[in-house]
Order: structure tokens, then C-alpha cells, then sequence
DNA sequence: TCTAGAGATGAGCATATACTCATAGAGACA
DNA sequence: TGTCTCTATGAGTATATGCTCATCTCTAGA
């Protein structure tokens, strides 16, 4: 899965790659990137919010507690990353999610933990052997 | 999706659960842990070496160029996050895959970035309106 | 028991980034 | 234009963590 990456350049027309694992480094970066965006309960928080349609920065501040500076950084980080979109609506800012595959994602990496903690409980069960 | 997170402790049994969203708080730190696990390149590299089967850490070593140190910790990491699994097998310690959903992530994060890039390629086709 | 090789880990450094405070920029309205 | 509200951002601090060096532990074999 990881060797298929898409954005390897798919490098078919040039002769020869000098180091098929060297290739896609920048694209094992951006997964990483990417990954580290979510990598913040706060930012998770935030996207949480707007699952059920688009909010202001103040709307979020309201409902995450944060302050507002902070909101807007991880606001600008989500959208820098395109998960979520923004537009002006008068002198306030709303905000939601633009790339929907964020909860399948997410629902991917609760099925994992899931998995894991089933996993750590059933050596409470058995014990060593 | 967030919203139905499975650890949220089902509290079906409880009367009434005082705040919805702060019941989940510590799912969704653990799912941002989970994330940040994901988001360094150089533990992606080293799922990626053991995608077609176990190796040694001497082995991770050789591949990926790091550092034994530096190839010991992050294989701590990942293992500790339930991804990897390790055995010992004489004088060296084999390292696997432990959670195969990994790599349906990393496709999912891959899909999001093509249609991210897609979308910004296209901002360049059709630029402002 | 001693030695060698493989892997794990403590200590320390460098860097990234989350957070806050203060302030700047942008739009609405008098 | 002046002012207000909402949002963005520069500066500074605190913390987390990736990396390395040195060292320790564990296993196999002499």
C-alpha cells in the first residue's frame, strides 16, 4: 500500500530511478505532514465542531474553550492542509470541513485503537501464557 | 463520525452524562496520539520496510540509513502504539506489522492529499473565478 | 565465565510547535 | 472618516520530541 504511493511521480517515463525507496520520500513527508496535522486534540476538537455544518472562529472559540488566537492558528493550520475551507460572510469568518474523508479517517484510527485496547485487555484474561 | 466515537464510554447505563463533548476529550487525545505516532516520515519508512514481512532492527538499520539508536526508539513507539509487533529470535529482535490497518490509513491520507493537490492544481487552471 | 554482537536506553542538544499577549487588518455601521 | 467587532498574526515562552553519543542489557557461543 505504502510502495504504491500515487504521488511517486509515477516516474515510468524517465529510463531509470536511481533508488526506488529514495523517490517517494517527499511524499512520505507529506503523509506525515499530514498526519501530524491531526495529530492535536485541540485541531480534532475544532473539526469535531463543524461536522455538523460550517461555524465562525467565535462560534468555535465558544464552543472549544480555547482563546481566540489559538482557535485561528489551528483554523489556518486545517486550512493550509485542506481539511477544512473558509469564506467571508461579512465581518465574521466561517469555517467547515472540506475534505470529508477526515471521519472516515478518523473512524479508521478508532477501529484501530479499539483493536488495540481489545488486544492489551485480553492479557489481563490470560496472563503470560 | 467523531461525534460516535466507540470509547466514549457508552454511557448508556449512566443517567446523565453532564458535558457530551467533554466525556470524549480523552478519546480524542488518544486518537491524536495516535495520529502524531503517524506523522513522522522516518517511522513511515520503517512500516513501509516491514511491509512485506518481519525484520531486524539491524536490518531497519541498514534500509533506512538511520542511526541504531534512532531505529530502536521509533520501533518502541510504534510497537507501544499497538502497529508493530516484536519477537526475539536468537541474538536479534524481529519487528512486524501488528496493525495491517495502517496501511488502509496511509492510502486514505494519500487519496485526501491527490484530491487536495487536484483541487490546487485546479485553482492554477481556473484562477480567480 | 568471558567475550562478542544486537538491541535498548539515559543524558544532552537542537528544533518544532502549542500557547498566550498584544496588536494589526478587515468589514459594518454611525 | 471614526469606531466597533471579528479575525489574523508577530513576538516570546514553555514543552515535546527527534537525534546522537555513550553505555547498559541480553543472548549465543567459546
Amino acid at each position: 500500500m505504502l510502495t504504491s504511493l500515487p504521488m511517486a511521480k509515477t516516474p515510468k517515463t524517465k529510463a531509470a530511478k536511481p533508488e526506488p525507496s529514495e523517490l517517494t520520500d517527499d511524499a512520505l513527508e507529506m503523509i506525515a505532514q499530514r498526519f501530524r496535522v491531526l495529530g492535536e486534540a485541540n485541531r480534532l476538537r475544532l473539526i469535531r465542531c463543524l461536522e455538523d455544518g460550517e461555524l465562525s472562529v467565535s462560534d468555535l472559540v465558544v464552543r472549544t474553550s480555547l482563546t481566540q488566537a489559538n482557535v485561528s492558528r489551528h483554523l489556518q493550520t486545517l486550512t493550509h492542509a485542506g481539511i477544512l475551507g473558509r469564506r467571508r460572510d461579512g465581518v465574521s469568518v466561517l469555517y467547515r470541513i472540506a475534505d470529508p474523508g477526515i471521519f472516515e479517517l478518523c473512524g479508521h484510527v478508532c477501529g484501530s485503537l479499539q483493536a488495540d485496547m481489545a488486544r492489551k485487555a485480553g492479557a489481563f484474561a490470560a496472563p503470560a501464557r
